[in-house]
DNA sequence: TTGAAAGCGCTAACAT
DNA sequence: ATGTTAGCGCTTTCAA
């Protein structure tokens, strides 16, 4: 079997409690035992079994982090954001995706409540009956990402997603268009893309403009992400040839409209304004660099793990609901 | 304190042992006893801590994978696969990022180590030397991938990329090119990039073309990547004006390059052909599509979590080196 | 500053 | 088919 704390003692001529305060950086060892103990430790490669520490202290130093995926960027910036933040506090992340699947959320929250995390990082608000009770059962720190969360679980980090489109939306019909459709993809399980879609109508209501909200057909794929937004967008030009303006719900229907024009012929943005949402590294690489909303995708990561570290270690915190904000980012397509 | 084992035992009137074996799915429980357990499993929301059992049956029930980084699709679809095997197997995936250093890269395995991993997934072949100590002491189940190992620490997922560069830069020449820069981006450690600078230089050597190979200036970040990959194009054609051809080290760099020809109003391919590497989502959703070599990054995170998990089980493997090939995909770009 | 010992919550071997 | 019990490898009192 593997070397444990105790070869580890009796190699250095210590008992285990003295390794065990070595390993956890205590004081109270004289600086001559530490220093045999770690060359012992060296010497046999030894390393700590915390799945025994985590048990016996009953801290796993582990916290969980769920996001519908990590294919394309605009979740893994968060899991980075939150890595980032827990690595330095010497814990250990554990990811998840549930491939916008409620169901496999509610499977991945038990999966990692197995592991008695110190906090659970969820996406969204909208979760399975049974996720509530398992997370009230389990007692830990939680945090919502990615909405503003009227009542959460434990805390709600993010921006709101309805205002933000609301924005954009405003900025397209200041720019003279009147023919805006929006360009949707029902990736969401969560009400994410609901509060867009809101959003627009809010807009376009304040403005008296005739609302046009589009679904692609089938669920997106990664794959096949560009064409289907590419599809639907031939499908908006042919019921209203007259459209002067896509919102698409994410900077990859942006793009893939953008590119569908492209093919095309459709000047953007003079015969067509495009804009997106996200702000991914695309949508201001590309030609035409399309207008977007910047959401703090890193820093909602960042934010929810600092908060969640704190909260594991019993401090309260101020506000249970923290709202990034958002930004509108006017490039070439608008 | 969370529900343990006993209140459960106590709470059905059984013995701990029998719920252990409702648990576990084993058959040597009476049907109405099994729902018993279940029943009061349910009531009181109770989530079996595999930390504890972990430690008692030494399975831990985590797999380790560590990838360079999740901020781009391409090793995200590593992860996926390796995932999509291992649930099924009822396995925990531990994700790590590297980011590209060696060093972290050690760290990772450090901390994952402490887990008590029934097995690691790495990227590349290229670890420092405590890496080796720390997996040879540990003595689980290894895969590296992506690339081809010689002489694997434990088994090699990936594919020929010397071979793959090789195949599509002659590819390149077959159309009639004969001035074919390199485009690289110096982000890995490991020895892939070098590997599919051999295959460039080994093409053009075997037609007696001559090599000019073009790092980025600074490392490549998720952000400027298009940019940075646009002013590297910039810097080729201004040495040589003649260039006909770029081979890129992989598509963000090839949709890089793309783009600031199409902001320079540079044909591509009649006045300039554009190969990358990878074959991600975007290169075949732009317009014009980009020729690449399709690699089989889903198939690699699948096939070595599979494997792993049969060594874990003590099944032996008949290949230690698998090869999962590669495929050029001529499209628009060339 | 240190050693000894009692758990942490589970699994698995051993009884019955 | 089921209960009992001895660990698994740590951390954390409690003494010394």
């Amino acid at each position: 079997m593997s070397i444990t704390i105790k070869d580890v003692a009796a190699g250095a001529g210590v008992g285990v409690g003295t390794v065990s305060r070595v390993l956890s950086g205590s004081t109270s060892v004289s600086k001559q035992t530490r220093q045999r103990v770690e060359e012992e430790i060296q010497r046999l490669h030894y390393v700590p079994n915390s799945l025994a520490g985590a048990l016996s202290s009953r801290r796993s130093g582990i916290v969980g982090i769920i996001v519908p995926t990590l294919e394309q960027s605009i979740f893994a910036d968060t899991v980075d954001g939150a890595e980032s933040e827990l690595n330095v506090r010497n814990l250990q992340v554990m990811v998840g995706q549930t491939k916008y699947d409620i169901g496999r959320e509610a499977e991945l929250v038990k999966a990692f409540l197995k592991l008695r995390p110190e906090g659970l990082i969820l996406t969204g608000s909208n979760h399975l009956p049974i996720v509530h009770d398992l997370l009230n059962a389990a007692d830990i720190p939680v945090a919502e990402c990615w909405g503003r969360a009227e009542t959460p679980i434990g805390i709600s980090v993010g921006f709101d997603n309805q205002a933000a489109a609301r924005d954009i939306v405003t900025h397209m019909i200041d720019r003279g268009r009147r023919r805006i459709a929006m360009l949707c993809t029902p990736r969401y399980f969560d009400n994410r893309l609901q509060q867009r879609i809101d959003g627009y109508e809010e807009a376009m209501n304040l403005h008296g403009l005739e609302i046009d909200v589009h679904d692609s057909i089938e669920g997106a794929s990664t794959y096949s992400g560009f064409h289907q937004s590419g599809k639907v967008l031939d499908h908006i030009l042919q019921q209203r040839p007259d459209t002067d303006a896509i919102f698409c719900s994410d900077d990859f229907n942006a793009v893939g409209a953008l590119f569908r024009c492209q093919q095309r012929g459709i000047w953007v943005p003079n015969q067509l304004s495009i804009a997106g949402f996200v702000d991914l590294p695309i949508a201001s690489g590309i030609t035409p660099a399309v207008t977007t909303v910047r959401v703090p995708r890193w820093e909602i990561g960042a934010t929810a793990a600092r908060n969640l570290a704190a909260m594991a270690n019993g401090e309260t915190i101020p506000e249970r609901i923290i709202d990034l904000g958002y930004e509108i980012i006017v490039r070439e397509t608008t």
